[in-house]
DNA sequence: AATGAATGAGGGTTCATTCAT
DNA sequence: AATGAATGAACCCTCATTCAT
């Protein structure tokens, strides 16, 4: 696919709006949406500053773009992932790479477009519904909800889940380990850390319900009743 | 103490500081820091544009300003969470209900606020360390650290967690579900939903019971025994 | 050559520097360096707040320009004197001339403009030197250097000049002789003013040495001598 | 006088004047009129902003109190100069001292403050005449001329000497000097800079000896004496 | 006499966006 | 399609001066 994609080449246009999205990708990460102006993606993509603006009707428009263009990453990558075979819990730590391993790149620019994108944007989180961030954002998140589902039809999980919780948990505690990474600029030991968040969370998914012990002796109970009442009625017989 | 603090009425320049400061903090969760002039905040405040900065000494420092009195109200009030007898799942709890409510008011103010610093007056995550913020992060974490070592202590929880993850997992979480209770606008069940965002956490906390195993090998046997009875029974018939 | 530019038209971009640089110019001298907004100069020269800044970065980038182009106007004049076939008497008085000219130009601005730079951008007399103002200036007073060693190589001067105090002397005696004019408001007997102040120099340039008068009697008597002893050998031959 | 001066101590409201003279002057000459803040100022004197209005009505009148401070002190360090016995070429050269080092002293704030002066308070050098800042200059400039005229009579200088043009050319001459001093850090050649710059002031200002015409006249004649008696003695050989 | 909080007009500068070329 | 000069409202911030205490 990446082949054929490089072969044909992309039309002049097209070309000129992917130079963009990267020079404004990478200045965007580097030095913050509201420090890089227009002209400074222009210059560093190449064009005049009013050509930026026949690609993109305004700097938000540009921002948005971006944020899209990741988001589609990340549900492709997962998407991918889903598709292999795997069980659950090794589908769960590589969704989570992914989504580690996007969301760091350029200097945490996705985390920080996102922020940008709400307040500039969105003008907080009020808003969020029905706007294209939250379809993007469902879009992906779906794909969570799929890996937990079927772990849950495989029998390698608990049905009684609440998804919601645990999927807060999960993008959650996944950004919250990425500021860590950044913190203590450990990104070599990304795979352990990752490990370690999305651990606690396997682990109380298939948890034992604390009932199971009784259940079970009382289950022996009934059979070892069962067995005397079968033996009684062998020896009658 | 509130209630000598509200008694005793405030110095006229005290009493000036706190109005600027509320209402930045009610402009900025309304609008965003960077939609928010330093005009509109003076005149919301009821004083003269150059008053504010005779109290605070540019834009940043009065963010800075807000960030480091929200993150003392959490603090004060999670300690005080910490200073009352409560057995540790309560105390999560109870943690995690504080951090939502300081954190969603003012329409998430300070997850917002947070961004707007990071990205103005640090250039993004890279320099956080050595931080203000750093420090007063720091100094609220703590508190959370020191309510799962003292459940390790009091033997509520196992000994072999990984601490730095459950942070993560837990702050991280409590983002996201406030993001999820703003999408939804669900704060009535707000304490449900924090519930079920740290009874996970609390699950892979917990210890195995210590007779579990014992208890699984007695069913083991029971089982088995029962079964060479039958088996027995079935040979004879 | 002036003629040939002045026949074909500037630039757009061009002339709209030319304008700029003539705005403020002309209010530079009527009101000074800081009395001048760049409003008032954007207004002048017709344009566009904006658009000022998209020419000159800054305030103090539009003063050097004006500077460094009154003094591109010194060294040329300067140049073209030096070029002319004059006695060096002659040439100092044009050079003077043309100094005062051009310095007391729109109400005094180059002196006054020396002064704002070097407060303004310098910060006093300190920093003086590796400053663009001190490159130009130097490469000006080189002109006068050539002058005075040229007078030497013709045997119009002495010998035994202090390059250095005439120097200080000629434009030092010109800057004051500049404020006396505009004091008196006497720019019409600019000409006699200037040359009454070159004249003490040039003749400390060509003053006999002191012991000149008897060292011309000596060699009287000398003569005399020698005079003398040839009649005495002519009487005995 | 200065003891007496000492002894007496200054009233309170003297001291506050003297405090905040001391460290205006101080300030400026270190940043220069327009970055120092009345703020700095009377944090400087120890006083505070409001009270520094009560001394001087503005900073413009500070400005000038200053100057006047320095004229007053150049004038009566002139005056005294003139009261010793000396010789004219000696008095030049200790005038012309005096005047360097008072005008360079705290990083030359006497030029700069002159300068600031005239765009500030008189908005250039069309309206010095009249206005404070000339009447303090002639009074000064006063000295000099009494030098001259006194040299006049003393038979030490020529009688047809164009006064204005030399006092232009002596103390401009010294400011140039004193900003060539700074330029190369030469203040320990202060003597014989200054005495290299008022030499040819003095040269040109030098009567001819009375004499020497009729020296030259004689000298002449006896050269044509000889040349006739030799001639003689070769027409006879 | 001394304070210092309050003022508010105005400073230089920025920058997303437009539009004539 | 591409340009880049022009815009102008708005930005944050300064500071000499006032005046109630």
């Amino acid at each position: 696919m990446t082949d054929v994609a490089a072969q044909r080449p992309l039309s002049r246009s097209a070309q000129r709006e992917a130079d963009i999205l990267e020079a404004a990708t990478h200045l965007f990460g580097e030095q913050g949406f509201h420090s890089v102006t227009t002209r400074k993606i222009a210059a560093s993509a190449g064009i005049s500053e009013g050509t930026l603006f026949n690609y993109f009707s305004s700097k938000n428009e540009l921002m948005r773009a971006i944020l899209e263009r990741i988001y589609e990453e990340l549900r492709e990558n997962a998407s991918a992932i889903l598709r292999e075979e795997l069980d659950s819990r090794t589908r769960l730590q590589l969704l989570a790479e992914n989504h580690i391993q996007v969301m760091s790149r350029d200097n945490a620019l996705f985390m920080r477009m996102i922020q940008a994108y709400m307040n500039v944007d969105l003008g907080g989180y009020t808003r969020i519904r029905g706007s294209v961030l939250h379809k993007l954002n469902l879009s992906y998140a779906w794909v969570f909800d799929t890996a937990v589902q079927e772990a849950q039809q495989r029998g390698e999980v608990r049905d009684d889940l609440n998804l919601s919780a645990l999927r807060d948990l999960f993008f959650g505690g996944l950004e919250y380990l990425s500021r860590t990474l950044f913190l203590h600029a450990a990104f070599d030991q990304m795979s352990e850390r990752v490990s370690s968040v999305v651990e606690p969370l396997w682990q109380s998914m298939q948890a034992l319900s604390p009932a199971l012990p009784d259940r079970l002796e009382q289950a022996c109970e009934r059979v070892e009743a069962v067995a005397r009442q079968l033996e009684q009625q062998a020896g009658k017989a």
